[in-house]
DNA sequence: CAGTCTTGCGCAATAATATTTCAACAAAGC
DNA sequence: GCTTTGTTGAAATATTATTGCGCAAGACTG
């Protein structure tokens, strides 16, 4: 596996796989400039390399009755290691809870969470996220608009980046 | 268009693309239990109607060379639609930016960036951010590590919901 | 500098999948 | 009871995915 160093080619693939993951490997390889098989291999290294973790359909929470979209910032009592990893299974455990990353600052965890109403937030939130153990401080903000929300990484830095080092 | 009310299969068949967007309809035709062509006309009009917006090959970013990921928690001068607006609007066309929210309570916005390293955000934070107008207080809160990270919404919280009001 | 060795390409063939067509069927309304 | 409406699945066809293989360009060796 020569596959530590991604050439151009690579680069494109996986811009187009992020902006569309469910075009063919017909349209992305006449798009990337080379023929279908080579491409299918190079998806493949992509994939199984870890560059591509997977790939998924952005369904539209809203249709689907999750009208309700809120961020949490959660300070913990204790900042050990071990409290923190047990404050971070219990968030696995929580479907609610979309996103959970550790943050600096005074604030120990940021969460986004979706629920189809307010009250059912409400009810995670008390009766779940506040009675957690080693759970300090809880504080929500509620999203009125996603104004962008786009997903992965702009390959435009990447490239404009790599140029500049070339 | 009957397409105001999702079937059992329908949601089924948004809970295995949001989980695997690749998957091919053969597959999911089989998983969903009916038959394949039904199965892509049930896709097709998912995807006409809005209740699948894309699909996006989830690429990791630190794998690329983004080795930061920032919250910021921004503030505004003043709150008036147009300023709202032009705020996003200006949001919409940094590419470091990745989503960006509108909140209720003391901060107007919480935005996800990514970044090669420290310095480039940096330089996106003084050159770009805090000089833009109308922006009054910045936070910002590194990421430290990701401890959860699913995309879309939690399909069993909506069957049992469902299944409870039924 | 030949001679390999490696790496990756693309053509061609085959397997699998997507997509269209169409006839049959079930539920809702008159 | 009989259209109407909407959806299904089998069959046929068009596209696509995947494999196998020969070939060419750059890199390392003797």
């Amino acid at each position: 596996m020569a596959g530590h160093r991604l050439d151009p080619i690579d680069r494109k693939i996986l811009a187009e796989l992020q902006a569309d993951g469910r075009m063919t490997n017909v349209e992305l390889a006449r798009r990337v400039g080379i023929s279908a098989p080579p491409c299918l291999r190079r998806v493949r290294v992509l994939e199984e390399q870890g560059y591509i973790r997977g790939y998924h359909a952005d369904v539209d929470s809203r249709s689907l009755g999750f009208e309700v979209q809120v961020f949490v910032m959660v300070g913990l009592q204790s900042q050990a290691e071990v409290d923190l990893s047990a404050f971070e299974e219990r968030c696995r455990a929580w479907p609610l809870v979309r996103e959970c990353h550790m943050l600096n600052g005074e604030v120990d965890f940021i969460l986004k969470c979706v629920a189809p109403d307010l009250s059912t937030f409400q009810s995670f939130l008390t009766g779940d996220l506040l009675t957690a153990p080693n759970v300090a401080s809880v504080k929500t903000s509620l999203v009125i608009r996603n104004a962008k929300d786009d997903p992965g990484v702009p390959f435009e830095v990447l490239e404009e980046r790599l140029s500049r080092s070339a």
